[in-house]
RNA sequence: GCCCGCGUAGCUCAGUGGAUAGAGCGUCUGCCUCCGGAGCAGAAGGUCGUAGGUUCGAAUCCUGUCGCGGGCACCA
């Protein structure tokens, strides 16, 4: 297990064990990485609370106790009792060899491999996708991968805005149109417009007063919500090019941003449908619902709105239709009890916290999500805008985001176009979408997903710094030491890692966090840790590359061991950078 | 009004109760006889909004307060 915290972890605890008996076999030693040592262990501090001693007299009791001969120098005792590890050399070395030979590459095998439902995108039919769905999209999609390459089954679940009041306005208006006409092609091309029309004509028809034979545009799309909704062949028909229309948006969006989403996953609002009637008959048979100004509502307990009245999550409005919030609890139902979730990540806005709550309150009390499923809100930060509001989308026509898209491929293109003219076209084609959409992913994925933050196109686009340029001009300089290699029948032929110098030692060390970084990922739900690590490891690459040169050296064994260290970082950064959804070009 | 979140370097952001709070951008100083300069080495830059509290130890936990954002019954 080449993971130096574990391994550490272990000799601790069985030292505990030895110095303050069998209780204490499984104490949490604490070890973190320190800028002091490889790394610290703060045991002493947490213990002397339950021991009600001195920490330094029991950092000397661990010291005693511990036996890190085979792994680490004789540990010091700094600052109030703190144990400062310096790891051995030669243990690292093992340890990297290891990992080279770990198709895993230290990736730990989960103990039970968990069904974990991740939801996420959810764009709405008939809508422009924005930068605020680009976080959920790249967020949800980076914890799907990273999950899978875990072990666990991921079921990506991508809940579409398919159903519900603006259907009625939206399928009269593509009758008017033609199904077959330009106008219906925007729904592909330019959503908002086509959406916007709907929506002028259908305030138009407001404005000028119902029509007495109700023939007027509004009065007809609130029918056709209903006929939609009762199960009419025709509005079902048109309902369904209407969706299919969009699906082809959805997916130059998602080709464009290679997301691993298909129509396989797609399960929107319409899917539940049929369920909703049950829903709300077993939540009243159960008394878990009841009727409250028309409306069948829950009064989940602790939640109270205006005037400390108790909140009402409404499940079938007085009208009899249903909201939102019966889709999402007909979902929970069917990813647990049908799906088999043992996890269920909903990667979501964060304005939704009080309905999940609310909702997953209501689940909790119906019985359809058992206390051993655990559902989290992974929420998804707003993003601003210069004043610091929440972006809208109209407010300006710029942050589409299939233009934002365009505009990171173009400007990478640009110097791609300079750099690189020796390339033929397509290739720089491909590079270039690899540096423009693996920039603006990884903008999006390296700050924290719950963290509002405000929207910088020049951070998009940028190519210097914490970026994924970066990280992919490390891959890039790798692949290119090992064509040379290749070039001059340089192989490191079975070599292990070559960890001696300070730089070699520094990048092994990071490379050993790889595993227990990702599990954390998987764990948490935290795609930027993910993006600080390979930040931190492609430094320490660059460093390497400086202090240790590998084709210039003459020592065959020392060229060898170096370029199966610089193999084995080339293979941890890609793995890292497909977790979170990025292509690592062969040149740049 | 109530609830949730945020306030960290000029800017954008990390920071899991532990020592001297870190990155990137920007600014300044060096490094191209170069395994790829989309890079490297270094410098300057901080009352962690504020006032208390808990703790051996607080950016982190608790309370108050100021500022900002979001949510709070039939939209999703």
């Amino acid at each position: 297990m080449p993971a130096p915290e574990i391994a550490l972890t272990e000799r601790f605890q069985s030292a505990f064990a030895a110095a303050f008996g069998p209780e204490f076999a499984d104490a949490d030693p604490i070890i973190r990485p320190s800028q002091f040592a490889d790394f610290q262990c703060n045991a002493a501090m947490g213990l002397a609370k339950r021991l009600g001693r001195k920490p330094r007299d029991i950092a000397q009791d661990i010291l005693d106790a511990v036996d890190l001969t085979d792994i680490a120098e004789t540990p010091e005792i700094a600052g109030p009792g703190f144990l400062n590890i310096r790891l051995r050399t030669d243990w690292v070395a093992a340890q990297a060899a290891e990992l080279a030979g770990d198709e895993r590459l230290g990736a730990p095998v989960p103990e039970h491999a968990d069904t974990v439902v991740v939801d996420y995108s959810a764009p709405n039919v008939a809508k422009e996708m924005h930068v605020g769905h680009l976080r959920t999209t790249v967020v949800g999609d980076a914890l799907a991968r990273t999950l899978e390459k875990l072990g666990h089954r991921v079921i990506r679940q991508n809940h579409i805005g398919d159903w519900g009041t603006p259907f009625g306005m939206l399928i009269e208006h593509l009758l008017e149109v033609g199904e077959d006409g330009s106008e219906a092609e925007l729904l592909v091309t330019d959503p908002n417009a086509f959406y916007q029309a709907a929506r002028a004509k259908f305030d138009a028809a407001e404005a000028a007063g119902k029509a007495a034979d109700g023939s007027d545009f509004a009065s007809r799309a609130r029918r056709r919500v209903a006929t939609l909704q009762s199960g009419d062949a025709e509005s079902l028909r048109i309902w369904t090019h209407l969706v299919e229309l969009s699906k082809g948006y959805f997916h130059r969006i998602y080709d464009m941003l290679d997301v691993t989403l298909t129509d396989a996953d797609l399960a929107g609002e319409s899917t539940y449908n049929d369920q909703l009637e049950s829903v709300c008959a077993d939540l009243e048979e159960d008394g878990i619902a009841r009727i409250s100004d028309g409306a069948l509502c829950v009064f989940p307990e602790g939640f109270t709105g205006r005037d400390e009245q108790p909140l009402p999550l409404i499940v079938r409005k007085s009208d009899g239709g249903y909201g939102y919030a019966t889709t999402d609890l007909a979902a929970i139902r069917h990813r647990v009890h049908d799906l088999g979730a043992d996890r269920i990540a909903y990667v979501v806005g964060t304005a939704q916290e009080l309905h999940f709550q609310m909702v997953f309150a209501t689940a909790r009390a119906a019985g359809w999500l058992p206390a051993e499923v655990e559902a989290t809100h992974v929420k998804i930060g707003s993003v601003l805008g210069e004043d610091g509001k929440i972006l809208r989308t109209r407010s300006g026509a710029s942050l589409r985001l299939m233009a934002l898209l365009e505009e990171a491929t173009a400007t990478a293109r640009g110097v791609i176009d300079e750099l690189r003219p020796d390339l033929p076209d397509d290739e720089r084609a491909s590079i270039a979408h690899a540096i423009g959409i693996g920039g603006v992913k990884y903008a999006d994925l390296s700050t924290a997903h719950d963290s509002d933050y405000t929207f910088d196109l020049d951070r998009m686009l940028a190519l210097t710094g914490n970026t994924a340029p970066y990280l992919q001009y490390a891959v890039a300089r790798i692949r290119s030491i090992a064509r040379k290699a290749a070039a001059q029948g340089i192989t490191a032929d079975g070599a292990a890692p070559r960890v001696e110098n300070d730089a070699e030692r520094a990048l092994a060390l990071t490379l050993l966090e790889y595993g227990p970084t990702l599990e954390q990922v998987g764990a948490d739900f935290e795609p930027h840790r993910l993006c600080a690590y390979l930040f931190s490891l492609a430094q320490a690459f660059t460093a390497f590359y400086d202090a240790s040169p590998i084709l210039k050296e003459s020592d065959e064994q020392v060229r060898a061991g170096r370029l199966a260290l610089a193999t084995l970082a080339e293979r941890v950064l890609v793995e890292g950078l497909d977790a979170l959804g990025v292509r690592a070009p062969q040149q740049m």
